[in-house]
DNA sequence: TGCCTGATTGCCT
DNA sequence: GGCAATCAGGCAA
């Protein structure tokens, strides 16, 4: 039987609980290649006005404006002129905070991921916010895009049953950042190795 | 208007 | 481990 999409009211948790709650959660995209199912292992929260390294920490802009509007939809921005990344949008509308993406485990659709990525390495496919990006078929064109649509949603903890539905989550430093860069808001699957950079180990 | 930097990746040494 | 690719946003002049 089907298993039965992530309730939206999930969204609406303070952004560093999400953060936390969505290792361990599956990205479904039903794209007309084909379905991609990736289980999130990795991410980062970005909060607004109070961190200096969101994009949304100098106010709402053209680029950032879906961070600021309300919780689960997908963010997606460009990067190093050839980049996209994509968060999970959290907080009320009108506070501009987000959740990175920074790492899946593939689970579902590995020979599309392989031909998105021109790469054969499970390991590397979705490791780094832009690798699974590409790999599960997302682009600009999914900015803003709600996270309950048809095509487009999370499967929560334990919908699949080869996975724990209690994951060992652990607390880290951001990864590739100036400002702020010392405060532990990077939550990742212990022992995972799908993540895109391994616990320091002086955090937990 | 011009310069610099960035929530990165992949290729080269 | 180092560094180029490649461009939009942000800030200085």
């Amino acid at each position: 039987m089907e298993p039965h999409p992530i309730d939206p009211a999930f969204f609406e948790q303070p952004t560093l609980a999400l953060a936390r709650a969505l290792v361990g959660t599956f990205l479904v995209h039903d794209a007309a290649e084909g379905r991609t199912v990736g289980r999130i292992v990795e991410t980062e929260a970005y909060l607004g006005a109070r961190d200096p390294a969101a994009h949304s920490y100098r106010g709402p802009t053209e680029r950032n404006r879906t961070m600021f509007g309300p919780p689960g939809r997908m963010y997606v921005y460009f990067i190093y002129g050839m980049h996209h990344c994509a968060n999970v949008v959290s907080a009320p509308e009108g506070v501009g905070e987000a959740v990175l993406l920074r790492a899946l485990e593939p689970v579902e659709g590995l020979e599309l991921m392989i031909a998105r990525r021109g790469r054969a390495d499970s390991r590397e496919l979705c490791r780094g916010p832009a690798r699974l990006v590409r790999a599960m078929g997302l682009g600009p064109a999914d900015d803003g895009a709600p996270l309950s649509g048809p095509r487009l949603y999370l499967l929560p903890r334990g919908a699949l049953g080869a996975w724990p539905r209690r994951p060992r989550v652990v607390c880290d430093v951001r990864v590739g950042i100036t400002r702020a860069a010392d405060l532990p808001l990077r939550f990742l699957e212990k022992g995972n190795p799908h993540v895109s950079r391994p616990a320091s180990g002086t955090l937990a």
